[in-house]
DNA sequence: GCGGGTCTGTACGCTGTCGAACATAAGGCG
DNA sequence: CGCCTTATGTTCGACAGCGTACAGACCCGC
């Protein structure tokens, strides 16, 4: 996350952490999609039928479809992987899947990548860890959850979306940013209102702008930081 | 969880779910300890010693001491396992844990323990299993933070430990559970008064009797089955 | 350039929870 | 027994967020 330096644009970042022979060999098994906007790529509790690896664009990991309103519990974009019940070799999904941002990923079909998976131990490896960043996130995320105040959440999901887009723009409205973080949207607009008063976001009719990154920063819970920190130490690469 | 019938008392699911001979093997590197109220057993982000698997009493995972207030994200009773870090080859622990309930568990070193890991399948199996399950409540559980009444939440925390605790009683100040559930001892009065009203529990100076499950059943939300059936589509050996 | 859909802005009363302060009750120990 | 600690009960004002309703603004396509 963070600025993406180090990383050839449009490469997934677990599988930039494999060797070169790793990597080809794992490649070779992928095909590379395109991620749609709004495109469900799996809903919660079904049978997988592939993992991903975004190299551009952001899917939405949402949960309790069940009855009541959806929250949005993780968001994977190039830092990471959809699919890690395959890794933990668990048939069903976990959660719904979204393409919250289009763009591209590669994909691998689920009985090539359990195949794969035991005779690739520097992935297997890979993939563990980040799991068990995954499972932090989720913790962290319950008390931000409980605690925080919509527009410091807001800013973290702005942040975290224009770190996985690299880019300081992307389509989302306020709607959908309700949907996202469980609020109506009439709060979005607030709390969305308060940021661009303040210059630090911009936006007009579903295009959003971070204006300015470091006032966000200085806006935003400490979730964030802490999310960042968990990755970092893990997959730092 | 639900009524533990088919175990033999005081052992651990998990390690129950292992044939004969791999069972025989695992213990013979753990040593049963006693889990005493109150203990700490490790810190977030510590380096981990050991691995427990409960066969009495139970676990809190907490999140969040980082500044703000702290938040039960997760509880590991017989049932389950605690520091699965050591599962996914990360040496730190994700969160702190504290003993809610005395008890005993199976301790193993985290070096025995990494070690018979991989020449152990069904226990690796099982515990990629008890991960998932984990993953699931873990994003369940934002919802229910969400969106749920207090006293749902209450009533959700008594039948979670009930089930751990394989007792009707147990020890738990309002102010405990108001820390638990990240809100003021107040409202967990409150919440408690209501359904000691309605004859659904009772408690006088910590001690909390659960005296009519099916009532309280009722009162919950439906996070507590959606729990349970992730577990027992996973795990129900 | 006119209309209809999408997106954003504003207002109102309501409720669950908060924060703080204070009042009672129930055990434990000298 | 009485005192002290721990646990529970009650009350008050404050406020973030909710649900609802409606009004304006912008974009696109005909």
């Amino acid at each position: 996350m963070e600025p993406p330096l180090n990383l050839p644009a449009l490469e997934n970042h677990l599988i930039g952490l494999l060797a070169h022979a790793d990597r080809k060999r794992l490649l070779k098994l992928c095909e590379l999609v395109p991620l749609r906007e709004a495109e469900v790529l799996c809903e919660g509790g079904a049978v997988a039928q592939y993992a991903y690896f975004p190299t551009d664009g952001f899917i939405s990991l949402v949960a309790g479809a069940d009855g009541k309103p959806a929250l949005e519990v993780g968001l994977v974009g190039f830092e990471g992987m959809l699919g890690i019940e395959l890794v933990l070799g668990v048939a069903h999904t976990p959660l719904q899947a979204v393409v919250r941002r289009a763009g591209a990923a590669w994909r691998i079909a689920a009985m090539d990548f359990t195949a794969v998976l035991p005779i690739e131990p520097a992935l297997q490896r890979a993939l563990n860890q980040y799991i068990f960043v995954l499972m932090k996130q989720l913790g962290n995320n319950a008390g931000c959850l409980r605690f925080h105040l919509i527009e410091q959440r807001l800013a973290r999901w702005l942040l975290m979306a224009q770190d996985r887009a690299r880019s300081n723009q992307f389509h989302v409205t306020h709607e959908f940013l309700a949907a996202t973080l469980g609020v109506r949207r009439v709060s979005i607009t607030t709390a969305a209102g308060a940021l661009q008063g303040d210059g630090l976001i911009k936006y007009q009719h579903g295009e959003v702008t971070v204006v300015n990154r470091r006032g966000l920063r200085a806006r935003v819970c400490s979730c964030y930081a802490a999310d960042q920190a968990a990755y970092a130490q893990q997959l730092s690469s």
